[in-house]
DNA sequence: TTTAGTGTGTTACTCTACTAATACACTAAC
DNA sequence: GTTAGTGTATTAGTAGAGTAACACACTAAA
């Protein structure tokens, strides 16, 4: 169950996208299940439908979900290779960030690789 | 000479912050040099002084730059290390938000960074 | 003491993002 | 056709960030 943090200041809309994606990678939602619809969710978490809207909307720009008129929201079926393209384009903002302060500091790729594996370490990334 | 632009969603500010990191970084403004005044600056680049002011203040604030009251701004002298361990604290932000990407899908160690090195490969760092 | 230079503080305007209220339009089942 | 369920569109209110106008306080030099 997705649980929105009132005094986040991340944007509702965008913590539920988020909580979606989440859930849908978990298999809580599987390929062309339905999701809950905009009113009940907009009950159960205790905001406006609106704001579901515009969350459910993303997603479906985005193709995580697709809509049937008159029905409800429904998850895209899609492959492994899918999402984890879409994984990839995210991290590929980070990296690109990353990249520009590395020039800015004039640091080559061993000292990034070097910075990049002490945080993967104390992450405790496997 | 920092350039601003207007059009850009990015707050005319931290477009000073940013350019005057740069100049600093690039030697244009060494340790202990005057920094253009506030009321100067804001002539040059046609903001309102106030802006100049917020941008100053920042910068005062994370250690980059500091006052001498009713005389100016001056740059902070700063060990290589110091810098490397400001540019590394904003790394890690990326690289933590690429992990917890890394986790949402499974990923692990090693096919994270194929995906880093592929970046840095496309943005070309040595 | 006066002056010209510095940064600081207060206040207010504007714009945008976010959220909500409410009415609308489509679909399926009866 | 009616009903109960879906998402959609319009409009408006609220809060916050960003910017600006303008008066204030400090410093150094004449």
């Amino acid at each position: 169950m997705i649980r929105i943090n009132e005094s986040s200041p991340i944007p509702i809309y965008q913590q539920i996208i988020e909580g979606m994606q989440r859930e849908i990678l978990a298999g809580v939602f599987g390929a062309d299940d339905r999701l809950p619809s905009i009113r009940d969710l907009a009950v159960a978490l205790k905001v406006n439908p609106n704001t579901i809207a515009r969350a459910y909307q993303e997603l479906a720009n985005t193709g995580t979900i697709y809509f049937k008129r008159g029905q409800g929201a429904y998850v895209t079926p899609k492959s492994a290779d899918d999402l984890l393209e879409q994984a990839r384009g995210e991290m590929e903002k980070h990296i690109i960030e990353i990249v520009a302060i590395a020039r800015s500091m004039n640091l080559d790729r061993q000292v990034v690789r070097k910075i990049f594996d002490a945080v993967l370490d104390q992450q405790e990334v496997k």
